[in-house]
DNA sequence: CGATTCGATCGAATCGATTCGACCCTCCGT
DNA sequence: ACGGAGGGTCGAATCGATTCGATCGAATCG
């Protein structure tokens, strides 16, 4: 510690150039005579200089080279999260040839982790909220205020941001239609955390009304429009044990117990499935489960998930690619991907009422 | 764009103070008078200044925040990797308090992402090469030459970096032993990428000893220590279907068909198990399969592996911990995490020769 | 009451590179 | 042979904050 790095001042002199011609020699962004690039580079050499300081270069040039990626604010471990992995495989994908770094961060303020104090003093050259925030988040203030450009996945729809939703809407109806069509009346939901609190079970007229994320509110809303006023569920986070929890809440209420539950997840529907089999009940011969993302489900064997399928590492990609253009100085327009439901083994006709 | 940013200047201005004395009024550094400190907000606010430019700061504290965190380097995808995913988990977790934030980066220079180049002009105040390097890892020499500090998770083994590490022989050796016990004597290993270049097959002499990563090495070793030589299949990367393949390699050994297969990765021994089931073997009466590293393995249904239990989200929250020694100025000494031995469901006594 | 601290504030140097504009020299065209 | 066009190099300003040491008044102490 303490002995000073040596600095490309240093170089410059013993190449015996001037700090501006080592400093093109470096970054070859002018001309520079071959002999003298190469004395300049030997001198680094001789001296251990192993290129320009990242911070002061950032400095200068305005530019840092790292993308933020706002993940989990509604989970606790992001990382368990498969549909944030894809996403975010789909971004390190695309942002690969821009050179970008992506910098994770945590936006739940609860969770231990940057504070949104500290994650404003990150230098960042633009940034990404995947699966978060309502329009008052306040880290997205801080970006927005201090000219990070953000791209924000699925909401806030905000107009000095640029937006990337999936068609929650649609496909939620179409899932909804699907199990209808089979003769489902009585069904449940299991949502999504609808807010940023650790809040879980029943869902009264006031949690519905304080839903922070869009996705959730139209994929409810869609179920609703199809079957009229359901009985909605809430997981405290996207996680199997969450959708076996609020799966048990559902199949208590003996007079009216659903034939169908539909959750907002994958993941939460193999929770449902697993507490539908702990009960006793057979699936789809006892109860139908259907889900949305269209992740792989190897916890439910040979069965496949009767689901919405959206395009994740495709929309990790748009993302990607997004923020390349934001920082190629060009804003994009917003973009709303398909998504298809995919019927699988999970669905089908309810039992009849009297064996 | 174009328009300037307000600067601290403008704010210290604004508030007839020095530049100095608001500066302190935001960092809290020195004694400011409430007063004086209320005027220097409030200024801030009018000109909607939101604190100080990230990138000015790091250059004058010679810090930026920021953590880089170097995975897969053997690995197309690390996100599809359970062990890299949760020790990232427990690395975030560990950095948590410090507000550092985690900068992903690729080690793989054949996959696209940032280039070691690019890599070096990041800013970061320490990095983490996760199951990363042979000692030879140009971006290892970066860091170091460049006076940041590194933590390496299972190797490579330098004096100018902090080692952590867990019982690769020890581990093996007893699992190793188990499957002896159990009577077998003609085993086959499907062992990890032994360095990076994609290749997979028979492994031979020369390639063995091309191997550049510590870990395999040692699992290796311990199992040829227990059984003497052995048939080793390489695999290309740590996924389900290079364990598929890579078993389908070691079981068309029509003369000498092993009857156990030591999987260096949990997944990889899922794999075998599949290959397995495929060729019409049952899983363990047939084939013993035992693997590494105790993570989840849902595809399995209710059988559990056998294989040998690593710390990893531990692993990731002392890696974090060291990190935090680090940045701290004290160097933390090299750690060596211990494993165990889990009996499961997939290890038993070799079929009896005639039936 | 004079000497000493302590708190608050300020000026100026510093972190290390990038880049704009000026300058010189050579080479080309006519 | 002369004007112009660049290529190559340099000096100096700049990016925006942090921090060290100095200064000045007021409060404390003996």
């Amino acid at each position: 510690m303490g002995e000073h790095r040596t600095t490309l001042a240093a170089v410059a002199a013993r190449a015996g150039v001037s700090q501006s011609t080592a400093s093109l020699a470096f970054s070859g962004q002018g001309p520079v005579a071959e002999a003298t690039r190469q004395r300049v580079l030997d001198a680094a050499r001789e001296l251990g200089y192993l290129g320009p300081d990242p911070m002061a270069s950032s400095l200068r040039r305005g530019r840092s080279g790292i993308v933020g990626a706002v993940i989990g604010e509604r989970l606790l471990y992001a990382f368990r999260d498969p549909v944030a992995v894809a996403l975010l495989d789909g971004l390190a994908d695309a942002l690969g040839p821009s050179g970008a770094g992506l910098l994770l961060l945590s936006g739940d303020a609860h969770r231990s982790g940057p504070t949104p104090e500290q994650v404003a003093r990150m230098p960042l050259d633009a940034a990404v909220f995947a699966t978060c925030g309502g329009d008052d988040d306040p880290l997205l203030d801080q970006f927005v205020g201090r000219g990070v450009p953000v791209v924000a996945v699925d909401g806030p729809d905000r107009p000095d941001v640029v937006l990337l939703d999936i068609d929650d809407y649609g496909g939620s109806a179409e899932l909804a239609r699907h199990v209808a069509d089979l003769g489902h009346y009585r069904v449940g939901v299991v949502t999504l955390p609808l807010r940023l609190d650790g809040r879980r079970g029943h869902v009264d007229t006031a949690r519905r009304e304080a839903t922070a994320y869009a996705d959730c509110r139209l994929r409810l809303a869609a179920v609703e429009d199809t079957f009229g006023p359901v009985v909605a569920v809430e997981a405290a986070a996207n996680l199997i044990e969450e959708g076996e929890q609020a799966a048990g809440a559902l199949l208590d209420e003996s007079p009216d117990k659903p034939t169908a539950i539909i959750a907002q997840s994958d993941l939460l529907a193999v929770g449902v499935v697993r507490a539908a089999e702990a009960a006793g009940l057979r699936v789809p011969d006892d109860l139908t489960v259907v889900g949305f993302d269209g992740i792989d489900t190897p916890w439910l064997g040979e069965r496949r998930l009767t689901t919405v399928i959206q395009p994740i590492v495709e929309k990790g990609r748009v993302t990607g690619r997004m923020v390349t253009d934001l920082l190629g100085g060009t804003r994009p327009d917003n973009v709303r991907l398909p998504v298809h439901l995919r019927v699988g083994s999970t669905s089908a006709p309810p039992p009849a009422p009297f064996p």
